[in-house]
DNA sequence: GTCTATAAGCCGATAGAC
DNA sequence: GTCTATCGGCTTATAGAC
């Protein structure tokens, strides 16, 4: 039964997260992280070999969300209700993977280092069709001529602005965490500058 | 004649700024700040007695243009103007202090342990006040009703982001730098999306 | 004011007992 | 598999010659 393995790997990796996200990859100590999780330094390095390692994991937890995220583009839809699940799912993510997101944004933030080829790869393909989807709406005439990349760079900032800059919006918002509600009106002022300002019409009602 | 001084001090803050946006604070090591520099590593020391120092020096140096750009909050006009010039001139800062808003970005993300509380006031106090400005034109009309702290934290993250993930930007673009069109291409998108999504219509042309 | 050469301490990583 | 005790390298910071 490796189920004492299973869980102590979850706890560090669960620590290392908060840490990553909190202080940053060299800032972070590796006996804070041993500290956080409740177990002996060399528990950490015995599960997961090194620091950059763990940090590494901690990287790839996030991608593959994030891709997904990126699902109501991979099949037809109306740009109204593509861009809305894609906010929603945006807006989703900078909050339950919190931590993750925040290591992910300071990685990107610092070109990368840590990320691997093949995911840098996959995240950039599917930017690209993202952005050519984008670009197929407009000509069809479905939403007004704007530039499918700086759209998606707004979308993609505005959505994980309240992971990574959770400090600034506690501060402004003066709450300690935001709930639920407010999330939901993060997701809906987001959607209403999108769909606003791309002049996109609402699908018509189906028929049935 | 301490122009020598002035202009040491001069090299390494610029060097510094670029190194501490490339790697962050703590991965940042006082030699290679030197030796970007051109200077001997107690050079640095000489002048700015530690690291930290000249870390603050460098964050300091990007407060004051963020507390300039809300200038067009600070005086009667148009949310249609005053919006305009703000994104904007957000959108230079990204430019034209690019490391200096990537440190910024980076101490914020980190929960600001290095930005001093008269500073963290002043721009809580500006965000304030842009809000409440933000407010005032909901309640006279001249805008849809959308909650303005949503709002502004859709602005700061759709204008920083091309300093802040430039990486990211010039992987999806294609593009090592951006030029000046696509810097206003990036203003004028945000600009469509904010004042379009709130539904602010264009002031009356002056009678003169 | 400038720089070489060095001290001091911190932290990632591990040897080896249990 | 787990953890105590320790090493070794790296980096901040400075002493002291020029």
């Amino acid at each position: 039964m490796s189920s004492i393995r299973e869980r102590n790997k979850e706890l560090i990796l669960r620590a290392a997260s908060e840490e990553f996200a909190e202080k940053g990859f060299a800032a972070t100590k590796t006996s804070d992280i041993a500290a956080r999780a409740g177990l002996p330094k060399p528990n950490v390095y015995y599960y997961f070999k090194s620091k950059e390692n763990l940090y590494r994991e901690v990287l790839e937890s996030i991608v593959e969300p994030l891709l997904e995220a990126s699902a109501p583009f991979n099949q037809p839809g109306h740009p109204a209700d593509v861009l809305r699940a894609y906010i929603r799912t945006k807006i989703r993510i900078s909050r339950d993977h919190a931590c993750a997101s925040k290591v992910f944004a300071s990685e990107i933030m610092h070109g990368a280092p840590h990320l691997s080829p093949e995911r840098t790869a996959q995240l950039n393909a599917q930017a690209a069709h993202n952005i050519a989807c984008i670009q197929r709406w407009i000509d069809q005439g479905l939403m007004t001529r704007i530039d499918p990349h700086h759209l998606l760079f707004s979308i993609w900032a505005a959505t994980q602005t309240y992971a990574d800059f959770d400090w600034q919006i506690s501060t402004v918002t003066g709450k300690a965490q935001l709930d639920d509600a407010d999330y939901d009106a993060a997701a809906e002022t987001i959607i209403r500058l999108v769909l606003k300002g791309c002049e996109i019409t609402e699908p018509a009602a189906p028929s049935a």
